[in-house]
RNA sequence: GCCGAGGUAGCCUAGCUGGUUGGGGCGCCUGACUCAUAAUCAGGAGGUCGGGGGUUCGAAUCCCCCCCUCGGCACCA
């Protein structure tokens, strides 16, 4: 790394549409931890963030709340900025993309695209609703998916094939809003020439720095198809393209945020052009693995093409569990920040604590109360926490004032621990950081019981103030050494040992002084079983609920309206959110019965069932519906054995349109219930005769 | 199926340019100590290093095959 160089920091932003929760953190906090240690170690950094405000998602729900698009986005805004104040996420910058500073920035870059000739207009065909008299964004569209005829989204299928949908391409559009059908129309959009970065785009990704997990993902996208993108949308709320009726696609415009926050931060200080024009800084991105292709693909292209600095590194933090299992809001398997963390009144440095400690930057992390317990009362508090008060309580108990002699053992122990935290920091392995540092501590409490001064006070009080002498340094080497993992309590218990943590820089820990000690306070409050339980019991309930909402009882249906309205948001900008499944969206529209007579519906029965070769869901099947036996393709083969199947009666809708999938011809669809993705076959209650109308 | 990342004691991990008995940490067992938040210190038990072949005097480390987990792509009429 050159050391000469400013850092810029940044953080994917959080989409300003949902609560903060543990998986946000995922990202946040590592990164907020590496700014502390490059402050520590004298470095120059900036490190900015904030709200994504813009896209369809922020404009739907504020509809559905009956508020405001800003007026949403003004009270997530809020709460992040609080979480982040609470559990010392420190920005230099927490700002917001609907400020006009970042719509400024915004159009001067796409001017600059539009200028150098990368983007160009493009008639496409467009769902437009003749009844509402608009074009439909995204979202508000409704329709079935070209590829897998699921219902899908406008942009995006999801729930079914999960694949992004361009503009235009969805079948059937539906207005969302008043329910209509929508019309194609055409209308002119802008297209950004990706494909004319590719050769660029290699290059890069060999030179850009970062975790592996991120740089790799990338370069396969790039080595496989780029399609040109299309960057603008019909929709009031966001950034206006320049000379039309059009905003800029959200994610256009939300990596600029970086820019337009370091424009900010820098106010009054230096120039943020000799960061973003003149690539005079080191440029390191944190984010969560799912906004890699943004990141590594789309950001440095348009980069490119804007004649903007490119970023250094992308770092990539894995994906968070909770109790084993994926992390889910929906199926409750999350730990909200505000209402479930900081509402306990747990100390915040036990929760950076086990964010950076649990395991490697990269890798999954799993996040459970019984293990956050264990991790809290036998590592922080039995080894640092401890070895803190004891020495401290010790030395002001029985010395108050000591003089500066420190046993060069214990000094070298430092070294070593800065060391390995140096070292662990280019890697960025956050683990392996705190581990230096609990080693240190280690070394501290051996150091203490070796020496027993409990004894020596007694028989030989010179070396016994020697050895809490060398002990206090340990402590405070270890107050400096983890302040950027546990800035709270180390700040707190500095000014026992006589020093401000947050003014001192790493030569301090190895600086031997006197030491005046004030009675201490314990650093971390021990976390009792009780307390461990009831968290996991609010935890439980809520993943009850959730497993019932999914089970469709009555009763709860009003509830779930509600708290599906709350989770259910969109993140954007950090950490991976599984699709979920929200049955209780489907909304379709009502059919008359002339409609569903145009089914074909009938009991078939399986004669034949195979895999087909190369392919993991699906099943080549021959039905026998009567008056002939059909061949059917059906998605079921992660789920059910072929052999299983033979002789099996199932509903099948007969006069679907055929569809070849895989080369194989499908005639006909088997009919099966969905439990989150899982397709769950239904048979008729008596055995009848293959051919059977359904009705 | 293809591509990527992994599979090391109950849990988290180091080691992986081959070389003495595979290191830590948490938990567990025994002992010591009492300054300290039943914290600490010492000692110990616990591993077919995913499985099987091969190269080698010698492999967790290299090669081949297979299995499993996670993610990306293809695919869920």
């Amino acid at each position: 790394m050159d050391k000469a160089k400013i850092k810029l920091i940044t953080c994917g932003l959080p989409y300003a549409n949902g609560k903060a929760h543990i998986g946000h953190l995922r990202t946040y906090v590592p990164a907020d931890v590496y700014v502390k240690y490059l402050r520590l170690f004298g470095e120059e950094v900036i490190f900015v963030c904030g709200s994504d405000c813009h896209g369809t998602p922020i404009v739907v729900n504020a509809e559905k709340e009956g508020l405001k698009p800003k007026e949403l986005v003004d009270i997530y805004h809020e709460h992040f900025q609080k979480v982040f104040r609470e559990i010392n996420v420190e920005f230099d910058y927490f700002g917001r993309t609907d400020a006009e500073y970042h719509h400024k920035r915004t159009q001067e870059i796409v001017q600059r695209l539009l200028d150098n000739g990368y983007i160009y207009p493009k008639e496409i065909e467009l769902a437009y609703c003749p009844n509402c008299n608009r074009f439909l964004p995204d979202r508000y569209v409704e329709g079935v998916c070209p590829y897998c005829g699921a219902i899908a989204r406008g942009d995006e299928c999801d729930q079914g094939c999960g694949r992004h949908l361009e503009p235009g391409e969805i079948l059937e559009p539906r207005c969302k809003i008043c329910g209509s059908k929508a019309i194609y129309r055409k209308q002119k959009h802008y297209f950004f020439k990706l494909t004319e970065f590719k050769d660029f785009l290699l290059d890069y990704l060999g030179k850009l720095k970062g975790t592996e997990n991120a740089l790799n993902y990338a370069k396969q996208w790039v080595t496989m198809e780029l399609k040109d993108w299309c960057i603008t949308r019909n929709l009031e709320w966001g950034v206006k393209f320049p000379g039309e009726d059009l905003v800029v696609y959200v994610w256009v415009d939300a990596p600029i945020g970086y820019i337009s926050f370091t424009e900010k931060a820098c106010e009054g200080k230096m120039d943020w052009k000799d960061i973003w024009l003149k690539s005079k800084a080191e440029i390191i991105h944190f984010i969560g693995l799912d906004i890699v292709y943004h990141h590594c693909i789309f950001w440095p292209a348009m980069l490119k093409g804007a004649e903007y600095s490119l970023p250094n590194a992308v770092v990539a933090s894995g994906m968070v569990k909770v109790e084993g299992k994926t992390f889910s809001k929906s199926r409750g398997y999350v730990v909200w920040l505000e209402d479930d963390y900081l509402a306990s009144g747990l100390n915040t440095d036990f929760l950076r604590y086990y964010l950076v400690n649990y395991t490697s930057h990269q890798k999954d992390l799993n996040f459970s109360w019984e293990v956050f317990a264990d991790k809290i009362n036998n590592e922080l508090i039995a080894n640092l926490g401890n070895f803190l008060y004891r020495v401290t309580h010790f030395a002001w108990k029985n010395f108050g004032k000591l003089d500066a002699k420190v046993d060069e053992a214990a000094l070298e122990a430092i070294e070593t621990a800065v060391d390995k935290i140096k070292k662990a920091l280019e890697n960025w392995e956050f683990k392996a950081v705190s581990d230096a540092f609990m080693e240190l501590s280690s070394f501290g409490n051996n150091y203490f019981q070796n020496a027993k001064p409990w004894d020596l006070i007694k028989s030989n009080r010179e070396e016994c103030e020697k050895a809490v002498a060398t002990c206090l340094q340990l402590a405070k080497a270890l107050t400096i050494l983890s302040y950027p993992v546990l800035p709270k309590t180390m700040k707190e218990f500095s000014k026992f040992l006589g020093f401000d943590v947050k003014k001192s820089g790493i030569e301090d820990a190895l600086k031997v002084e006197g030491f005046e000690i004030e009675k201490p306070k314990i650093p971390f409050a021990k976390l009792f079983p009780e307390k461990i339980a009831e968290l996991e019991q609010t935890m439980h309930e809520r993943i009850a609920m959730a497993e019932k909402r999914e089970l469709g009882e009555k009763g709860e249906l009003e509830e779930v309206k509600v708290s599906v309205k709350v989770s259910e948001v969109e993140t954007r900008g950090k950490v991976k959110v599984e699709e979920e499944n929200k049955p209780e969206e489907i909304d379709m529209r009502e059919i008359t019965f002339e409609e569903f007579k145009n089914l074909d519906l009938r009991i078939g029965k399986i004669v034949k069932a195979e895999k087909i070769e190369k392919s993991k869901k699906l099943l080549r099947l021959e039905v026998d519906v009567g008056d002939e036996v059909r061949q059917v393709v059906a998605g079921i083969a992660e789920y059910y054995e072929p052999e299983a199947l033979v002789g099996k009666l199932v509903p099948i809708l007969v006069n679907l349109k055929p569809a070849k999938l895989m080369g194989v011809e499908s005639r006909g669809m088997i009919l099966a219930a969905d439990r989150n993705g899982e397709p769950i076959l239904l048979h008729p209650d008596k055995e009848v005769e293959p051919g059977t109308r359904i009705r």
